[in-house]
DNA sequence: TCCTTATCGATACGCTGTATCAGTCACGGT
DNA sequence: ACCGTGACTGATACAGCGTATCGATAAGGA
């Protein structure tokens, strides 16, 4: 129906302790200890010590509590100063500050892969990205495909990122369960490159994982940016 | 602690009627009809005409249904014929294959984000993957960044294509009230890249804008393989 | 001062995943 | 052939979830 940004906060007759930014402040703050599962609407009314149903008379449903929590966190990332420095400077900027809250915040990072970033910070992020890659004379569907090119890996690798980190292991260092799993299904003969890959590579580490696949789609938008 | 695939199921001594297959078939079925929440343990043990903790003799919880079921919906991937063809054409095709069957699947897109693609379909896909970008000479290392660039740009935009096709929507008809609002929000002249994105660009085309951003990602990893 | 209307607090419903436990059936050893 | 044993089933139960509903309440306008 309506969109969460455009539905007035009730004028508030009654109590000043709850408005949207400190239900979302909730709502984060709950994400960071437990991840988006311990986001529930009943839990984030305890932590303001309040009734769970007051939240609905600032909230329709607790999906428009995860789109504000998802845009609000985008408002965390430090967007860098616009217009210096070429667009493969200012793209790898803009992608070192979202890699910087995606990994403060791991649970924002399946928010950016399933809701839709048109809240004020989502637009604001966007129009960053387009005017960064902007250019006198280019044509619009190729500022749309640099850009698409440039998400969908940000959101892909971060996706991967959090897949290499399995819950319950520390960050870099894999659960053991799944690792010697993992050697024992790669023994197996089927999968010789894996194999390969298994024994000869080291462990990625994910900062060079994502800066190296980011260099490459940079290449890539620079052909067609030409 | 331990990983689904590597324990076995029950000897069924009394009834044959209930295995692995039949249960993620089941949950496949209720994802078609109503996206992955609609995957209920209660869901799936009625659509099999059991109660529902008999489950619990074949999966250890409604996670594990949801590995099998990610699992075996990479298995629905056709993996070309290997070695034909240079490594581009390889990755188009391997790209066409998994599209195909997340536009047919549209809940397996976020299963594909979010579990560890170590079952066995996983693992031969991602075997698939490697050996088509493999080449003597070749390090480790790079082969690792290529193929990780490959799939994070696959993952993420399979995520952005959904996000474009809002829920309630027909795909490539965008829901009326979310579109009248980025109107609204655009307007504003905080924007300006945008908006002209808005009113000068044609709606992108799924294929489109799927197949313009895996090409920029191929001639990146081309210019990093030479 | 009274009425209207927005807000609050409380209760309740249907749903979820899954722990528990008594009953039952099939098999293996003797 | 029998019977102990252990695997498997079916039923019930519990805590938690999102949220619909509704009477009580308190504030603002006349």
């Amino acid at each position: 129906m309506s969109v969460v940004w455009e539905r007035p906060e009730p004028s508030r007759r009654h109590r000043p302790l709850l408005d949207r930014p400190a239900i979302v402040a909730a709502a984060g703050a709950l994400a960071d200890a437990g991840g988006l599962d311990a986001v529930t609407l009943r839990g984030v009314a305890a932590r303001l010590d309040v009734l769970p149903m007051r939240l609905y008379r600032h909230l329709d449903s607790r999906d428009d509590l995860l789109d504000l929590l998802a845009d609000a966190t985008c408002g965390e990332i430090a967007l860098p100063a616009a217009g210096v420095g070429d667009w493969r400077a200012r793209l790898r900027a803009l992608a070192a500050a979202t890699v910087l809250v995606a990994r403060r915040h791991p649970w924002y990072v399946s928010l950016l892969g399933s809701r839709p970033p048109y809240g004020p910070h989502g637009l604001a992020y966007q129009e960053w990205l387009f005017a960064a890659l902007d250019r006198p004379g280019l044509a619009v569907t190729e500022l749309m495909h640099a850009a698409d090119a440039f998400l969908g890996y940000l959101i892909g690798q971060l996706h991967l990122e959090l897949l290499r980190v399995p819950a319950g292991a520390t960050a870099h260092v894999p659960a053991p369960a799944q690792l010697s799993y993992l050697a024992r299904a790669v023994a197996g003969g089927r999968h010789p490159t894996l194999a390969r890959i298994f024994t000869e590579g080291r462990q990625l580490h994910a900062t060079e994982a994502f800066e190296a696949g980011l260099e490459i789609v940079l290449d890539g938008i620079a052909a067609r940016l030409t």
